[in-house]
DNA sequence: TCCGATTGTCGAAGCGTTTCGACTAACCGG
DNA sequence: CCGGTTAGTCGAAACGCTTCGACAATCGGA
């Protein structure tokens, strides 16, 4: 509750010299603040961030858009989210979190236009995202989780998809499998311009073709029911898969289900590669999931850490990627016998 | 950019009557009201949350404590920011999220004494937890999700435990089980008095009594792992166990398993409710889980209500306890016979 | 008809900082 | 010993809003 007056009028000095004292953009003798600092100190003196916030017109809050569906979010974007918040405390800011969807521009604008927030990070962001034309609009420093489809002058973090792809790739033909499907999103969710499921699928076309191998390749929808249709219909695709490769975390469940009911067991019949998944639901899974393990919260510090810097002028443009990283636990193994010709294109044991 | 002094130019009057427009605490005449609104709308005019912060010393921002453990939250907290969020949201506040544990009290400390949020609300409270007798000194509005051990003159909104654990107990027995076993936390963040644990454990207790049966439960570790080695405790401590029943949401996959693995077919040998879960958490699960639903959402929404009231002076103390709702779903169904006494104790089936 | 209350508006004083211009000493090289 | 820096400090003016006290005009009883 103390205010600088206090401040000033204990160590007999005047406002503006505890200010200085206080940012260090003028020199101080050292008996002279040693006097400030001491006031403070027994004051138990804390600057009122409000009216710090008014004359420096910067709040030094970042704001931190997450669209939160029903579903809630997983492992993958709490660490992200934890990065974030981390990088920003470290930093002396503070970080709002706003469940601010790609729908509600105006309370955005809102947001932005208060100045409550020096900038934002922006998570989930669409391939065409108004969120991102609203906020350069009104001159609110932005940087983005995933990434618009033209990326000029923009700065992002984003996982590595097409690494992270063939990394699993290889890891499954290394194996000696050859006969990969691979589940991603829903189709709507891929129509919709959802950018992980459109460059997952552009990378493991160009994967599979490395390898001269076939990409088979089917949508799920985003639940466990989804997950089993998906199983069954690549099944009818291609009736002699030996590895799955799910970019799907919630449809992946059911994926497993579905083999487990189809008798395929796994890793021994069929190997499971989860991609962009947590340990934590990795592990839940028995046997527990060779995964993609997404580099979350690294994720979410970069992007306040960049954020900052195109703040305090330090900094431009920042682009980066991060690939997952390959955790390979219980569910892959190599591919069952090399010729597996015998079977021809029926199911193996009838 | 717009500030009031230009909207007042703008309308041809003071900026004080602007003041009032916005406000409402004076009248105002019908056509100046026009006038003025008009200019704010040409203007594009957004007040400038940091002045109004100075002047009525209020940020219109309130706190969430929620620590971040490395595991990440399930959707059931989700559920409870989000809800928390649009209950802000929709009363014109912010909510800033920080994940602030029990550990930095100085950071707390520090974020309260700037005046940056009028209130907070603490998730994960522990039963003697340091952040509340912190903010109390400091004088700063809160309301709890959870509960301290003393809950005088405490604002709280937390789960009705107690006819939670009723409830499932009821339906096991109305399914026609006598041998329960109760998954609980582990043994640790029992004794590290971690209220949802200690309540649920005292409230399986006494449903047990009021069957005259016997009360059986196990600690688990939050992992899969944990789960499967309290399963197999519990087909030790009760190899005729019928029933079970988890409140550790990290546990219950490997609870699963472990009943598989054991030959132990869920429901028809075992049924198995799971405690304070997310449907999307359930629906993993295969069969799909009979779990008691968290009202994750609601809380944050009450819990946020409280607050805001308690800041406009319109509320005082606000104490509420929400039950979760019980969701049949596939893991649970009537006991296998009433005479089960033919199989003795060993497995059925052989 | 006069008085008290009400309505509508204004000017100015805060709210707690930062920051600019100015001022005093002390200091340095020539 | 003098003009020009430089170090150290102060007072005052912002920053953009709310709110208090004042005042004029209108109104409704007695």
């Amino acid at each position: 509750m103390a205010t600088m007056h206090d401040v000033a009028r204990l160590a007999r000095v005047s406002v503006s010299t505890v200010s200085y004292v206080l940012t260090g953009t003028r020199p101080i003798s050292d008996a002279t603040r040693a006097r400030v600092l001491e006031a403070m100190a027994t004051l138990d003196y804390q600057p009122n961030a409000m009216a710090r916030g008014l004359a420096t017109r910067r709040s030094r809050i970042v704001g931190l858009l997450m669209p939160m569906s029903e579903r809630g979010f997983g492992a993958t974007e709490t660490a992200f989210v934890t990065g974030a918040a981390a990088a920003a405390s470290d930093a002396g800011y503070h970080l709002v979190l706003s469940p601010i969807g790609a729908g509600d521009l105006d309370d955005l604008r809102r947001l932005a236009s208060q100045r409550m927030v020096d900038g934002v990070a922006l998570m989930e962001v669409q391939v065409d995202d108004g969120r991102v034309t609203a906020l350069q609009e009104l001159g609110v420093p932005l940087v983005l989780i995933g990434r618009t489809s033209d990326t000029t002058d923009m700065s992002y973090v984003d996982i590595d998809f097409d690494q992270t792809v063939r990394e699993a790739v290889d890891h499954l033909v290394g194996l000696g499998h050859q006969k990969i499907v691979y589940v991603n999103h829903s189709a709507a969710t891929i129509a919709a311009g959802y950018g992980p499921a459109l460059r997952t699928r552009d990378s493991f076309v160009a994967a599979m073709a490395g390898y001269g191998l076939e990409p088979v390749m089917i949508p799920a929808d985003d639940s466990a029911a989804g997950g089993r249709a998906a199983l069954a219909e690549a099944l009818g695709k291609a009736p002699d898969l030996t590895a799955v490769l799910a970019m799907n975390e919630n449809a992946i469940f059911g994926i497993l289900a579905e083999l487990s009911v189809r008798g395929r067991r796994v890793p021994h019949d069929v190997s499971v590669v989860s991609m962009v998944t947590s340990p934590a639901v990795a592990e839940l899974a028995h046997p527990a999931l060779t995964a993609m393990t997404s580099p979350g919260a690294a994720l979410g510090r970069l992007a306040v850490e960049a954020l900052l810097r195109q703040l305090d002028g330090t900094g431009a443009q920042h682009q980066q990627l991060l690939p997952c990283a390959l955790e390979v636990r219980g569910s892959t193994c190599p591919v069952a016998r090399p010729k597996n010709e015998l079977t021809g294109t029926g199911l193996p044991g009838g």
